[in-house]
DNA sequence: CAGACATTTCAGAAAGTTCTGAAAGTTTTG
DNA sequence: CAAAACTTTCAGAACTTTCTGAAATGTCTG
């Protein structure tokens, strides 16, 4: 009886991408959810799973995306902090690298939504306060007899019940602030630390 | 001189609602960078900024919106549990009110995108590591003479890099996971809970 | 149980976003 | 410094999401 033939590896190269496909598509699904396009999240994807820096015409032609679309993703994913150009000697095209360290992704995801999207909230949500927190009782104001329902002035009580919302949401906002900046701030594992801690207390 | 007459409240009626308009246009930007229509947040906005519970033909009229997308929005709020339906006696309309505790809201947003995007996701990756965890060694390759560059098998390096981000990539979603988990089963103010253990720490 | 009132659904329209491809711009090289 | 190599930009096209309005459905009341 002959010997056993060769045997191919368990994972074949096509198999290999289908995996990697998978996992891009996972990510590119989350994307919109998460207020990313679908590409960036996808580029961000493929950069991750695949350890080597690759360069735009490689990420155009993984993806089957155009030059110009994989040109802005990329611009962006650098903007987040999250995508690195390298420059390889001898080579004139530029490559990108994801950062590969999942708890400073997490931190630069975390600082950038933080710069965007919540410091600009908070400053709105402070503006409003100071258009009704104003000190009551300074400013006078007679009413004509022909006072319709749609413009009776507002009663205290409506002040009030509103101004208990909005500073309710803006403790939340600014409690969800500072423990973020705290996480962004801290050194290391910031999550893992505040993981550790959470599931000790409760 | 006649006595001063009793004083109502600084703040006009179409101050107020303008006061208003801003809150609910904070929250109407915010809506796309976290994945949701800006109509739907404003609908909450305006749901939780006035107190009493609107109807149907007061959210259409205050946001300018139909009365279907009116209809859609306030679906999807009740379905994430953000907002409620009220019945008034004797009113045959249905009346819908915000959850008015911010951590209850916390904790209703956190659990529904676990629901919706956390869960799947690890779904879908533990699905992904197990297509390339399989037991090595065991199988054995003996590469052909003409094998192509681009059908050449993956190598273990390729392999073990991949799985390493990959697992490095199911720890951190899974540690949000558990710490989500933490804070939307804890009863009462969890993310406060959070916030103040956190703040010792560091 | 008929009519009035209220709500939901959904096809098509409108609005918004993402993508392409080619032109313009920039950098490198010989 | 001219040509080649590479990157960025951006107008319009393609696509996706959101919205409208009217019809269908559901519910209440006398």
């Amino acid at each position: 009886m002959p010997r056993q033939r060769p045997v191919p590896p368990p994972i074949s190269r096509d198999d290999f991408e289908a995996v990697r496909d998978q996992f891009i598509a996972a990510w590119g699904q989350m994307g919109p959810a998460w207020g990313v396009s679908r590409t960036m999240a996808e580029v961000f994807a493929l950069l991750f799973i695949t350890s080597e820096p690759l360069n735009t015409d490689q990420v155009m032609g993984r993806l089957r995306i155009s030059r110009g679309n994989a040109s802005m993703s990329l611009r962006s994913l650098v903007e987040w902090g999250l995508v690195a150009r390298v420059h390889r000697r001898g080579d004139r095209k530029e490559y990108f690298q994801a950062e590969s360290d999942v708890w400073a992704l997490s931190r630069k995801v975390i600082r950038e939504r933080l710069r965007r999207e919540i410091h600009p909230l908070l400053t709105t949500l402070h503006e409003v306060r100071d258009r009704t927190h104003q000190p009551i009782g300074l400013v006078r104001f007679t009413p004509s007899s022909d006072v319709h329902e749609t413009d009776r002035p507002v009663t205290q009580s409506e002040l009030d019940a509103h101004n208990r919302r909005l500073d309710d949401m803006l403790e939340l906002i600014q409690t969800i602030d500072r423990l973020a900046e705290r996480f962004v701030g801290a050194e290391g594992k910031g999550l893992r630390v505040a993981a550790s801690l959470l599931s000790k207390l409760v």
